[in-house]
DNA sequence: GTGCTCGGACTTTCAAATAC
DNA sequence: TATTTGAAAGTCCGAGCACA
């Protein structure tokens, strides 16, 4: 519903998902402050551009200057604070902080929770950057208290002022100071209806407690100046700290004790908690530690980030997006239709439970067969001659051990549970979209009325009939 | 050492096919 | 109608390269 009024000069910034030509020397949002009252989403028609290394002119330096620098301690402070056994994440007010909460944790323990809304002196190193306030404004990191207090926090002035992305007045001011990460900011009414009724719980304001949850740290550009409030006791993660950082995530305790159902209702705070462990990478179950963790994606990357083929959060601006100084452009980037009406091979058929129980007796090898769950039945089952099938290439990877029987035997089902061409005609690629000729050169001419989520059809602006998808060969 | 590009691995979505 | 399937559509990791 959203993309109805989408100008089409939009449409180039989707031109060439691949195409890196980020220009360096267009950028809007470079000399301009972040002004999300103002600011249009369709506001720049030119490419989205990153800077360069001599893009950060004095002005967005200072805008640099004031972005908090994120990092593990900040992080794994939040962490704590969610993880302080209360389960309340309405705790991040102040209000409800209490020393005793803090403490659960080595970390949380030497947080100075200052009733007066003064920074303590930092017992630790660990939080000395943190600058953890509780001046009954619920604010943290940073905070906007209006006591005229000795905190270091300047509000800067390109990034609404705290309340302005908050959903309540009680302004849970998690990381305060840092730009509006938060995905649940209030945008503008343009910002909005950009979300294309996202179904995304951190896009549609309706969470309201962490709506500023802790990003994943930045990592400071080298240009710019270091912050006057924390860099001296937060210093920048570099590259390498930054992936090693998401590699202890994503596999640390943190992560294995939070985990979530992958396919939750991002309900759960851990889970919808961006940057957060579990946010980030879903384990897999209590392998997790050997196991690589499963890549979490979000579900509709920025412009500028799926051109640049980087991580994304659900945040408008992106952190990417803020890094860069590319908040003007930071938009949901449009997804396109899914064709309807494609006739799709037969699928394979399930076994009955009959044939699976005496398949299994009927085993002759001492294999896994046992062991294939039931909803797994006829899963990789098909004859090894089948994998021919340009529609079975994930499978592939199987086919060079299909002559292994103690390889394979626990994947592959004895039964038939393959092509079945009983009912209908056989060979399976026949009835594969890829047959269709007009599937690279997608219509929507005929006025597709479509879902609420895709209300117009996307122009890739390719001008080439044979482009469709850039990821098309 | 750091940033950028981009191929392709990987994940998510969702309509078609199938089961009940 | 409910569930499963599986390809489309998408995200983003990480290798390779360029540059300061």
């Amino acid at each position: 519903m959203a993309s109805t009024s989408m100008p089409p000069q939009l449409s180039p910034v989707k031109q060439e998902p691949h195409v890196k030509q980020e220009s360096l020397n267009q950028s809007p949002a470079l000399s301009q402050a972040y002004h999300p009252q103002q600011q249009s989403i369709y506001h720049s028609q030119q490419a989205p551009a990153y800077p360069a290394s001599s893009q950060y002119a004095p002005q967005q330096q200072q805008q640099q200057q004031h972005q908090s620098y994120y990092n593990i301690n900040r992080h794994i402070m939040a962490m704590s604070m969610q993880h302080n056994g209360n389960g309340n994440h309405n705790n991040h007010s102040g209000a409800n902080s209490t020393a005793g909460s803090a403490a659960a944790t080595p970390i949380m323990a030497s947080a100075q929770l200052d009733p007066n809304g003064l920074s303590s002196a930092p017992s630790s190193p660990t939080l000395n950057g943190l600058q953890y306030h509780n001046n009954g404004g619920n604010s943290h990191f940073g905070s906007n208290t209006n006591s005229g207090s000795t905190t270091p926090y300047i509000p800067h002035p390109s990034y609404p002022q705290p309340s302005s992305y908050s959903n309540n007045n009680s302004s849970n001011n998690y990381y305060n100071s840092s730009p509006p990460y938060s995905s649940h900011q209030q945008p503008s009414q343009g910002q909005q209806q950009q979300h294309h009724g996202n179904s995304t719980p951190g896009s549609n304001g309706s969470h309201l407690q962490f709506s500023s949850t802790a990003p994943s740290p930045m990592r400071q550009h080298p240009q710019q100046p270091p912050s006057q409030q924390y860099s001296s006791l937060v210093p920048p993660l570099s590259e390498s700290q930054y992936a090693q950082y998401h590699q202890l995530l994503g596999s640390s305790a943190f992560s294995s004790s939070q985990s979530t159902p992958f396919h939750s209702n991002h309900s759960t705070p851990y889970s919808s908690m961006p940057g957060s462990p579990t946010h980030e990478y879903q384990q897999l179950g209590d392998s997790s530690l050997t196991q690589k963790p499963k890549r979490r994606q979000v579900k509709n990357a920025c412009v500028n980030c799926q051109k640049a083929c980087k991580k994304c959060d659900e945040g408008r601006p992106c952190a990417r997006c803020i890094k860069y100084g590319l908040t003007d452009t930071c938009v949901d980037s449009t997804r396109k239709i899914r064709k309807k009406g494609i006739k799709r091979g037969p699928y394979k058929r399930r076994a009955p439970p009959s044939q699976v129980g005496s398949s299994a007796s009927a085993s002759t090898t001492p294999t896994m067969r046992n062991a294939v769950p039931t909803g797994m039945q006829g899963y990789m089952s098909e004859p090894v001659t089948a994998l021919s099938s340009p529609t079975q290439s994930h499978m592939l990877p199987f086919t060079s051990t299909a002559g292994s029987t103690t390889t394979m035997s626990h994947m592959a089902a004895p039964l038939d549970f393959g092509y079945d061409t009983s009912g209908g005609p056989a060979g399976y690629a026949l009835h594969t979209q890829r047959m269709e000729p007009s599937y690279n050169t997608p219509s929507y001419a005929n006025g597709y009325s479509g879902s609420s989520l895709y209300t117009q059809a996307p122009n890739y602006g390719l001008g080439n009939a044979a482009g469709g998808s850039s990821n098309m060969p």
